[in-house]
DNA sequence: GGCGTTTTGAGGTACGCAACTCATTTTGAG
DNA sequence: CTCAAAATGAGTTGCGTACCTCAAAACGCC
């Protein structure tokens, strides 16, 4: 049997002592105060590095007293996706109040840049970090920026502004996800030769333009036996994909693949179901909600590629969390999977 | 724009006021220590439930005073799954000392069920909370339940003891693993018929043989043109699977699909690599090491199904944690996920 | 009504740190 | 050397809870 080391449990007082200097110097260096001399600042720091000192972290939590407020700017509307990532914010009430927490909840049109780039600008202040999903547009990125600025700690949500100076991101990397769905399509439809569909929101949107990416890449480069339809752009509404890939599995019997990149999967799987085809196309889409679960168990959809809202709702709280209490983040914690989903490993 | 409401952040001051009583008597009913009156014990929690108060957990961590002490009860050996689990409790010291959590490993040869009892019965007292790699046998069994009846918390990781009364178990279901890894088989086969071997360490071990289960009902549900043959036992090992394996493929030309249920891996692939035919067989296995991350990249390994040995250890200190604060349990984010892992959507 | 027992109140101390004040010492510029 | 500015020490208070003691009150029983 080995042992770790039970470490001692220092305190502030031992180091003040140690480093042969008062309490309130410390303080100062701990919390990056004016007032100290470079030198003394150095030897502090020594003396904590050499005794791997980590202040209590209930103790300094109950000590600044008030509570800190972290704002969640979510997109208005019915998308399912972000009203789980909402739901998992309202399951963790009891976790946030118990530390004092408060995460208050911002509707906004995400997808108009100037209404999110003015969202962002009245928080200013008020916040001690806010988390947004994010349109990437220099407006936008501006006033991430001012909020940077201004002390708040940033976290981008699903979907990233890779050029601002966000504190990090929370969610996955698209591209791989495109690539994970054609690797699948490739895989399930066997060797026999035939068309793939793809059909997306827009190729406007970030994401979708980078799973199409992903996608297209490793079919060009692994199936090549395959034949690639012209992409449809279904606006992720259900009506629309469905009447569009209606129109398309009439005009090409032979599709054997189908990627749906965004929402609407219903309207996707509707046009299938109706033309008789679901048995013979490998269908995969994207998000795990209680629709796409009732497809996967039908056998309707094949897979479906997904991040875990809870996780990014979860790690988004941490994250601003850690971030505030200026303590080290997890990395491998918060980093946000790519989930492959089928019928026999369903959560 | 739509916000939640700023909890007021009641104290205890403020429950006793509420309810006419004093904070000693707030007190005794929250930690139900005896000295009470049913009837006020009922105003009290009715108090606490119409406020929903939560005690602030930085405040309750400060005032007790003494660190608690979790104890991680692992296998002796190279197993490269556990030692990942050992290797993130180390990555989250930082995290453990600034809260006062003392976590100590305590290697154990956990095959033998009366050498992993006596080690169990050994820690009665000493620990707040123990997790356990438990091996399902009634010596072990009646171990945990007397940790259990000491009060001390009981978590078992990666393999449980279902019939104990352990208050939580860490890890995935194997059954559900087994049909995910018989479906995947199923699946990337494709429509053509053949045989498909397994591979094991032992039907012996309880999570190797539900995977087994569960491939083998996929398999005979929705695959039945594919031949499955009869289970070789490897014991885990590089060097006998290998052997077990090479043999198998030289009387077999028509294997199709392999899947390897436990460790040994290498071997497995080495044989299969050695006979020329990794691009012929739909090759599955189990767990994400730098070694079936290589043999991803490659080609050679197909899928791997893994549980996130991160997510692992950091679940069930949390749940170790949270139990021991008498603490609702975030369940969906303890509960451990069965990753497919290909080469596109690796981590 | 008196007794012992149970229940409750009142109060204190301690936990480790943040944040502050104010006095004192040290430093560097002139 | 002088003086203002910078650096530091010393100390205090409060955060919300756990845990403890002791006295007082209420209770149940005969």
């Amino acid at each position: 049997m080995a042992e770790e080391t039970v470490s001692a449990a220092l305190t502030l007082k031992d180091i003040a002592r140690e480093a042969g200097v008062s309490l309130a110097t410390v303080d100062r260096v701990l919390h990056k105060r004016p007032g100290v001399r470079p030198d003394t600042v150095r030897r502090v720091q020594e003396t904590i590095a050499r005794n791997a000192f980590q202040p209590h972290v209930a103790a300094a939590e109950l000590a600044r007293g008030r509570a800190r407020r972290f704002a969640f700017v979510m997109p208005t509307g019915a998308n399912p996706f972000m009203q789980q990532i909402e739901a998992y914010l309202g399951e963790m009430s009891a976790w946030l109040s118990a530390r004092r927490l408060n995460v208050e909840l911002i509707n906004t049109d995400v997808f108009d840049p100037s209404v999110l780039a003015a969202s962002l600008e009245t928080l200013s202040g008020d916040y001690d970090g806010v988390a947004v999903v994010a349109l990437d547009h220099p407006g936008v990125r501006a006033a991430i920026n001012d909020l940077v600025d201004a002390g708040t700690k940033v976290v981008t949500l699903v979907s990233d502004v890779p050029s601002s100076r966000r504190h990090h991101y929370v969610g996955i990397d698209n591209i791989a996800a495109g690539r994970t769905a054609g690797a699948l399509v490739g895989r399930l439809v066997g060797e026999k030769p035939g068309k793939v569909a793809i059909i997306a929101g827009s190729q406007g949107l970030r994401d979708h333009a980078e799973r199409i990416f992903g996608f297209n890449q490793v079919m060009a480069s692994e199936f090549s036996h395959l034949d690639i339809l012209p992409l449809l752009e279904g606006r992720d509404e259900d009506d629309r994909s469905e009447q569009l890939l209606s129109r398309l599995l009439g005009k090409h019997p032979d599709i054997i693949g189908l990627y749906n990149v965004g929402a609407g999967t219903q309207g996707v799987a509707k046009a299938l179901t109706e033309a008789g085809r679901e048995k013979q196309v490998v269908f995969i889409a994207h998000d795990l909600t209680a629709m796409t679960r009732r497809l996967l168990l039908q056998g309707t959809l094949d897979v479906a590629i997904s991040q875990n809202p809870g996780h990014e709702a979860r790690a988004a709280v941490r994250v601003l969390l850690s971030l505030a209490r200026n303590e080290p983040i997890l990395s491998e914690q918060e980093n946000i999977r790519i989930d492959i989903l089928m019928r026999d490993n369903l959560p």
